[in-house]
DNA sequence: GAGTTTGAAACT
DNA sequence: CAGTTTCAAACTC
């Protein structure tokens, strides 16, 4: 492999994201990947355009250990750049190099799991080069180690000490470079030795340390990132923690494709290179991989199932198995996501935010994330449940005003998720909201004799081709943006705030549309003329003309109280949302929001379904209906994504009269979506 | 939490 | 296509 020269290797300012990607090691990194990288140029936009993904197969491969050894792996990198970067700051850098890269192979003395990992031969053989970059990196992270990994449990303070001690040390060595002898190394070694152990007695959960959060914190800006790769290469230390896998993680890597097709995905096949036994573009990748993993997961929805466990080691956050769950959830919808052959529909928004709630934020979120983190709106929807690492981040990340309230409204999200609640079905049939929205069942899912499990992959995928064949729109987006030519089909009879409409139409008898029970008040949209439901109510518009969402009022009020009575806490949840709406918010935009297609390329591309829900989504959200939250802030819908399952943001049903001009620029967006794919198992 | 209601999905 | 049954979510108590 190629070794970028040193004498590439600059300084790269940490303080913004571009800086970062314009460093030699991106750079490198860039090069390496197979793939034309979406974005070493790309501006924070660019990344959070989420340029990285691609579609990729619809169910994953099954290379779940490649995966989660990659994280392993890049977690034990980050050790050997710890210890580079110790090594840089003598004066002999050759030296350092190989004492790094000794300190990388003790490293993997403490992997006891031996996989496609190969644990010992990623760090060996890595050229002092390679080091050297990355203890640049490092080095060039001052302050990080107050970002050094915590754990909130009891062992936090033992931990501390021992992070302590390897600063002592690190200042140790500043003072007498050439000191450093084996004895130091041993010491250090000890000290690994007994944080590790310190490790095995956090990991009672494993789950809950995997959920560790903060990863998205630290996408806000490089230093962020920086700080907490800093504090990961303390932690790295810690072998077996890299082996301790969170359900969560697990269960969605079991699920993840093959990322070949990311970009970001080359950068961290890049980095597990070491299975190929490619040492140096491991380190490489592992260098890059905290930053990039950052960077990615900002953009990637799917990214940070890796990028985030990682991290999540890192971060030790422990706190949040209920989080880290609810992460492992988003990576499943992330993946199928990314399925081509599943369509996501409307119908599947509420589900997803039900249970899926982090996909659909991240997606938006992701967007997002790395542009105002510390907006209300943006965190939130950012974090969802995907929040929870945030939670975990740094005790930086938790005293900031923003940062609680982001962990507030995520704790009260998370709280909210579900999933589907089959018993017969098996949830392989469109009663199942998992199955309907292209997702398998995963823990939070209450159903019975589940078969829409990675396991029965192949019945998943018979069984959704035979509804398709029975009707091909089967999984299409049930709610459809009407354009303009499509608003005159319906008629000027249906004036209704929202220029989406049901497709087939609901056939509500006695819920007078004003309830969940029908699909087009779910949706948040108007009933259309296709509609057969008797005595229509529906608040965002009648299927008889009737626009009762022209006032603010009564229908509103309907809307509002069957909508938001049991959602009240979803209203608190969206509090943000609220201070600049004053209508309720139909459960279903604010899904569809969620669903978002990340990146460009998913949107672009008519076979992600995630570009399908993201259709779907802004297909549901009426432009009248643009929310006054869009007026006045740049508090996007789509950003208030990560509303809870039960939430409704509701985008206030508007009055067709005032809305129609006034927010023709949400339609520039609608436009832009590509259509719903169909179904197509690859 | 259990039971009921509701309407979509599935079946005939 | 229409009628019926099945199903799970939404809702009520």
């Amino acid at each position: 492999m190629d070794t970028p020269h040193k004498t590439q290797i600059t300084p790269t300012p940490t303080s913004s994201l571009s800086k970062f990607e314009d460093s030699p090691v991106f750079k490198y990194i860039d090069s390496l990947s197979p793939i034309e990288q979406a974005k070493s140029s790309q501006t924070d936009n660019a990344f959070n355009s989420l340029a990285f993904l691609s579609p990729s197969s619809l169910f994953p491969s099954p290379q779940i250990n490649c995966h989660r050894e990659s994280r392993f792996s890049v977690k034990r990198h980050h050790f050997s750049a710890d210890l580079s970067t110790r090594v840089l700051q003598s004066s002999n850098e050759s030296n350092a190099s190989q004492e790094a890269s000794k300190a990388a192979g003790q490293s993997g003395l403490y992997d006891e799991h031996p996989g496609c990992l190969s644990n010992d031969g990623s760090s060996k053989g890595i050229s002092s080069d390679l080091f050297d970059k990355q203890s640049d990196l490092a080095v060039e992270l001052p302050g990080t180690s107050k970002y050094d990994c915590r754990s909130p449990d009891d062992n936090l303070e033992a931990c501390d000490a021992l992070l302590k001690k390897t600063s002592l040390e690190v200042v140790e060595q500043e003072r007498s470079p050439f000191q450093r002898s084996r004895d130091e190394w041993k010491e250090r070694q000890r000290s690994f030795e007994n944080e590790r152990d310190l490790r095995k007695i956090r990991r009672i959960k494993p789950s809950e340390e995997a959920a560790g959060c903060g990863w998205v914190a630290v996408v806000s800006d490089v230093a962020d990132m920086l700080t907490v790769n800093t504090s990961i290469i303390h932690e790295n230390s810690d072998g077996q923690d890299q082996r301790t896998v969170d359900s969560g993680t697990t269960s969605f890597i079991s699920n993840i494709p093959e990322f070949s097709l990311d970009n970001a995905n080359n950068l961290e096949n890049a980095e597990s290179g070491d299975h190929q036994g490619s040492c140096k573009q491991n380190e490489l990748g592992d260098s890059v991989t905290d930053q990039t993993s950052c960077i990615l997961s900002t953009c990637l929805p799917d990214k940070p199932v890796v990028t985030d466990s990682s991290l999540k080691k890192d971060d030790k956050g422990e706190k949040c198995s209920q989080l880290s769950r609810q992460r492992s959830i988003r990576r499943r919808c992330l993946v199928f996501e990314k399925s081509p052959g599943f369509g996501l529909h409307l119908n599947s928004l509420p589900n997803i935010l039900k249970g899926q709630n982090p996909p659909n934020k991240s997606i938006l979120s992701s967007m997002k994330m790395g542009e105002v983190p510390s907006d209300n709106g943006t965190v939130v929807i950012e974090s969802s449940c995907e929040a929870p690492a945030s939670v975990g981040g740094t005790d930086a990340d938790h005293n900031t005003p923003e940062k609680k309230r982001q962990k507030f409204e995520l704790v009260e999200e998370s709280a909210s998720c579900k999933r589907c609640n089959c018993k017969r079905s098996k949830c392989l049939k469109l009663y199942c909201d998992c199955f309907a929205a292209g997702l398998y069942c995963i823990e939070p899912c209450s159903c019975l004799d589940c078969f829409n499990k990675p396991i029965h992959e192949k019945m998943v995928l018979e069984t959704r081709k035979q509804i398709e064949s029975r009707n091909p729109q089967a999984f299409a987006p049930k709610v459809i943006r009407s354009t303009d030519s499509v608003l005159d089909t319906w008629g000027e009879n249906n004036k209704t705030p929202a220029s989406a409409r049901h497709k087939r139409g609901c056939n509500c008898r006695k819920s007078s549309c004003l309830k969940k029970y029908c699909e087009c008040f779910q949706a948040g949209v108007g009933c259309s003329p296709s509609c057969r439901c008797e005595g229509c109510k529906n608040s965002f518009g009648r299927k008889d003309g009737c626009d009762e969402s022209g006032s603010d009022g009564e229908g509103l009020e309907a809307c509002e109280k069957n909508a938001s009575d049991k959602n009240s806490h979803d209203i608190v949840t969206h509090k943000n949302a609220e201070e600049h709406r004053d209508l309720p918010v139909p459960s279903n935009i604010s899904r569809s929001s969620s669903q978002l297609c990340n990146t460009p390329e998913r949107c672009s591309s008519e076979s992600s379904l995630g570009q399908s829900k993201f259709n779907s989504n802004l297909q549901a959200i009426p432009e009248d209906e643009t929310p006054k939250v869009l007026k006045h802030k740049c508090l996007p819908l789509i950003l208030k994504t990560n509303s809870p399952p039960n939430s409704k943001r509701v985008s206030p049903p508007h009055h067709e009269c005032s809305s129609s001009t006034a927010q023709r620029s949400r339609k520039l967006i609608l436009k832009s979506i590509p259509s719903f794919p169909s179904f197509c198992p690859p």
